[in-house]
DNA sequence: ATTAACGTCACC
DNA sequence: GGTGACGTTAAT
């Protein structure tokens, strides 16, 4: 849903990303270099290298216009629209992005030093020198800093240098517990961040006006206000601001929650006042009305979940559900605390190590001095407290912790040696649905697995799939009838694991692990994917497997490296060897509070990254119980496969995970066809990425717009697309797209593709284009194929063709009923690159081409093949040549099209000139 | 000190 | 949910 890597406003921007970033910002009131000792989230700026940074503003858009350097007042203050830094911008790999980054004078909260990781070469060492900024407490820190051990962090793919940093992490904390602590910052916006706690409904319209009343008296218009009018405060400091708008705000919404219970503490009493009435209890006081409460908690939990975005599997389910609920009271607690009130949670937050802040009486006058100061001590309180956990003195806790799961890594591990097969399944198995095996069944192959379920359950969907998520599950359903256990939406079938599920991430589905081998025992999957090459993380966990008892068990490991773990989404379906998972599980499940069936969640972005497999280290062999290997190695095993088709292929995978991962092998499925599927399912997203096809076939499926682009953005070898029959609101995801290996592209049927859409479609990305806009390639440049049959086409789509795709050997226009013979005389006139290129031509059931056609395509000195069946204005002479019956008018377009007659003019290959003779004749 | 623009808020 | 406005931060 917020998966927009396509231009769009800034501000629109500024949003997603705050979404993104889960609602981490920095609260624009906050002084930030003066808050961000504690922790306080640091803005991020501009890359300086993604080609938005690198050009310059368009002049034209809105925020352009507003510049003074535009004539424009410059009340705006904002970038070019064509400038915002989170331009996707591939990288080799085809899957990193740029997004704003941190500010140069970002410093390691421990050492006090910038990112060093430009003095190393390996991946590893880059991230252990690099600076990264946590979620949820915002520190800023060297993960070689830290002395706990920086596996357990969970690393933010989607945002440079952002993790959920191991402190937080063992912690259970999520981001909305943060407000412990520093407490200053706000969530999101930071009015959330702060009904959260007490039940109040939002200060905004949504508030019932009898409750709303005295806030917006109070808080309407702030803004002017704040300017217009002197605040009883006074001083509105400049530097201060934000934080008076905050103790303002607080007022205000203050009121609101005490006007719940007692409707008194009008505005300025804020603090003190609220304080009071909070103490009691929190949510107890709106008498107003249970269910508007219940509401608005329902509204809290939806956000927190939101907060809970790029969670670790687990933590949605069973510590972040129960950390929803926990939360709520910690929150409360924090929230309390950062009001001045003390003692108002009657048991503070296991995972908030702070003390309860220290009572603030006294008189509103002082009190945004007193807040500041005491936030001030609290901050410098809590980062001594961190550094002391966070390494500076190794805890016992991490300690314990880290031992733990490596202990849970082992016996995972082990686990999976020892139900090989179980594992395997689950992670490799695609069986294809329908024709070739290969997505659905990625689903459907394994039906059982409890954890798998309990994970789909749990996962939030990864955004492109989310649309389909839901029609999909009727699929699912009558393959099999897992994906929802209990309330919880099956996700995108994604598997995420609960506990269990952690492991399984951790052994591969995840390739994105960037924790060091093994020891990751989140899985973070979700949103932790190593942002750099798979290289790294596979060979970690290769690492890391090869200490397990059976390295190759895991060979493929499914899990592991790269490939397999790129199957999060088919294993939600894998059989996976829960025997080995129970212990683990239950040790989790200790550790953390009981999971609470949660509501369904709203559809979030996607946070795992499915990686293509790892070209690499896998087994060669096929270890055998005796130690020794199968006689018949890989690429004995290899050639067999390629006689199995790709259904069978799914069966083999369920194998053992060995067999998963050989039968995943590229050359096994150069060619995935998934036409006329009814919806494009998460795990069919997964499933194709993991086996990098050459060849693509969505004809008449259901893909949505996100998940096309989601899937060319990591199809970097595609060669053969095909997308006919598909709305065009889908096939424009291509239009953000850059596909020069693209050879083949078959949008011929897309509903309501017009000339309009093929110019968007063919023209270059806006980046290469001179400054008229002129531009010499196109986004497809390289397309020697191009269908575009039934289409409602003109001729002026054919100069877009002479345009943008001067390599094009073959084109299908038929059944474009308002090409005429102008389109043939441009694609061969003597200036059209195509005159000589083409050497493929169909024009069958183009109902206004005329026998001119025929002498203009004898311009093409290349020319092998011409269809003009069905042509009627050609019919002329049918009889004479051609054996047919007579043909039946074009069909209307849309289509379905009727079986084509025999050729009537012009078929098959024949040399150019017998060709146009047999015609001509 | 100045400029660019990030992130948030209020309003529609 | 979208948009304009603006305080504040980061870079120069």
């Amino acid at each position: 849903m917020l998966f927009v890597f396509m231009r769009r406003s800034a501000q629109r921007l500024t949003r997603v990303l705050v979404k993104r970033r889960g609602l981490q910002l920095t609260c624009s009131g906050m002084s930030g270099s003066k808050a961000l000792g504690g922790g306080a989230r640091r803005r991020r700026t501009r890359c300086r290298r993604c080609q938005a940074c690198m050009r310059t503003e368009c002049g034209e858009c809105n925020f352009c216009k507003d510049m003074k350097k535009f004539g424009g007042p410059g009340r705006m203050k904002q970038s070019c629209l064509l400038r915002q830094c989170t331009a996707v911008e591939e990288e080799e790999d085809g899957l990193k992005k740029q997004e704003p980054v941190l500010p140069h004078t970002a410093v390691c909260f421990a050492c006090g030093e910038a990112g060093k990781e430009d003095t190393v070469d390996s991946e590893e060492e880059k991230f252990s020198l690099c600076l990264m900024e946590c979620t949820i407490c915002n520190e800023i820190i060297h993960p070689s800093c830290l002395k706990m051990g920086k596996a357990e962090g969970i690393i933010n793919d989607e945002i440079p240098n952002c993790w959920e940093c191991p402190k937080c992490h063992k912690e259970g904390k999520t981001s909305k517990d943060q407000a412990d602590g520093s407490g200053k910052r706000r969530m999101d916006n930071g009015a959330v961040g702060r009904w959260k706690l007490t039940d109040d409904p939002p200060p905004k319209k949504k508030a019932p006006p009898s409750l709303d009343d005295g806030g917006r008296t109070e808080g309407g218009h702030k803004r002017k206000k704040e300017k217009d009018l002197p605040q009883d405060s006074g001083a509105k400091k400049k530097m201060k601001g934000g934080h008076e708008k905050r103790l303002k705000k607080k007022p205000k919404q203050e009121v609101v929650e005490s006007n719940g219970p007692a409707s008194s503490g009008g505005g300025a009493g804020g603090l003190q006042g609220s304080s009071t009435s909070s103490q009691p209890g929190g949510g107890t006081g709106g008498t107003a009305s249970a269910d508007q409460r219940s509401h608005h908690r329902e509204k809290l939990e939806r956000f927190k979940r939101m907060c809970l975005l790029e969670r670790r599997p687990d933590s949605s389910s069973s510590s972040s559900s129960s950390s929803e609920s926990d939360s709520e009271s910690d929150s409360d607690d924090s929230l309390r605390g950062e009001q001045g009130v003390e003692g108002s949670s009657p048991s503070p937050s296991p995972s908030s190590p702070v003390p309860p802040p220290p009572v603030v009486h006294g008189s509103s006058g002082g009190r945004a001095e007193r807040e500041r100061s005491r936030s001030e001590r609290e901050r410098e309180r809590e980062r001594e407290r961190r550094l002391a956990e966070l390494g500076f003195s190794a805890s016992e806790e991490s300690e314990g912790e880290g031992g733990r799961g490596e202990d849970e890594e082992r016996e995972e591990d082990q686990g999976g040696a020892d139900k090989p097969q179980r594992r395997g399944g689950g992670e490799g198995a695609l069986p294809q649905r329908g024709r070739k095996g290969l997505l659905d069944g990625e689903d459907e192959d394994t039906p059982t697995s409890e954890r798998t379920r309990k994970n789909s359950a749990s996962l939030p969907p990864p955004s492109p799939l989310s649309s389909n998520q839901m029609t999909s599950s009727s699929q699912h359903d009558s393959f099999m009838p897992k994906q929802r256990s209990n309330g919880q939406d099956a996700r995108n079938g994604r598997t995420r694991g609960g506990v269990g599920g952690e492991k399984e991430n951790a052994s591969g589905v995840l390739t994105n692990h960037r924790h060091s081998g093994g020891v990751t025992k989140s899985s973070g999957n979700r949103g932790n994917k190593i942002r750099s090459n798979t290289k790294n993380p596979a060979s970690r966990n290769n690492s890391s497997l090869s200490n397990s008892s059976l390295p190759t068990s895991n060979g493929g490991g499914g899990a592991g490296p790269g490939g397999a773990g790129l199957m999060m989404s088919a294993m939600a379906a894998s059989p996976c060897s829960q025997p080995s998972r129970l212990a683990p599980r239950s040790q989790m499940m200790k550790r953390s509070p009981p999971a609470v069936p949660s509501p369904p969640r709203p559809v979030q972005m996607e946070r795992h990254l499915v990686r293509p497999p790892p070209a690499c280290p896998e087994p060669s062999c096929l270890p055998l119980d005796c130690g020794s290997s199968h006689i018949m190695t890989r690429d004995v095993w290899l050639r067999v496969f390629t006689y199995l088709s790709h259904r069978e292929l799914c069966v083999c995978m369920r194998v053992c995970r060995t067999w998963s991962r050989w039968c995943c092998d590229k050359r096994l499925w150069t060619r995935i066809d998934l036409s006329r599927q009814r919806s494009i399912t998460p795990p069919m997203l997964s499933g194709i990425i993991r086996r990098q096809p050459v060849s693509l076939n969505l004809g008449f499926t259901n893909i949505s717009k996100k998940q096309l682009m989601w899937l060319i953005n990591r199809l970097p070898g595609l060669l053969e697309l095909n997308v006919s029959g598909c709305p065009w609101l889908a096939v424009s995801a291509l239009c953000q797209a850059v596909c020069p290996c693209l050879k083949l592209l078959d949008v011929s049927r897309v509903e309501d593709l017009k000339d309009s859409h093929l110019r968007e479609l063919l023209a270059p990305p806006p980046d290469t284009r001179t400054a008229h806009g002129e531009t010499k390639v196109g986004r497809f440049q390289n397309i020697s194929e191009l269908r575009l049959a039934g289409l409602d086409l003109t001729d002026a789509s054919s100069r877009l063709l002479v345009r943008y795709v001067p390599h094009l050997t073959a084109l299908d226009l038929s059944h474009c009923g308002n090409i005429t013979d102008q389109t043939v005389h441009t694609l061969t006139s003597p200036v059209s690159p195509l005159r000589e290129a083409l050497t493929h031509i169909n024009l069958a059931g183009c109902a206004k081409v005329t026998e001119q056609c025929v002498s203009l395509l004898r311009r093409c000195s290349s020319l092998q093949t011409v269809d003009l069946r069905s042509c009627s204005l050609l019919s002329s002479e049918p009889d004479s040549c051609s054996p047919s019956p007579p043909t039946p008018p074009p069909p209307p377009y849309p289509f379905p099209l009727p079986p084509l007659p025999p050729a009537r003019l012009l078929l098959h290959p024949l040399p150019p000139h017998a060709l146009l003779k047999t015609e001509l004749c």
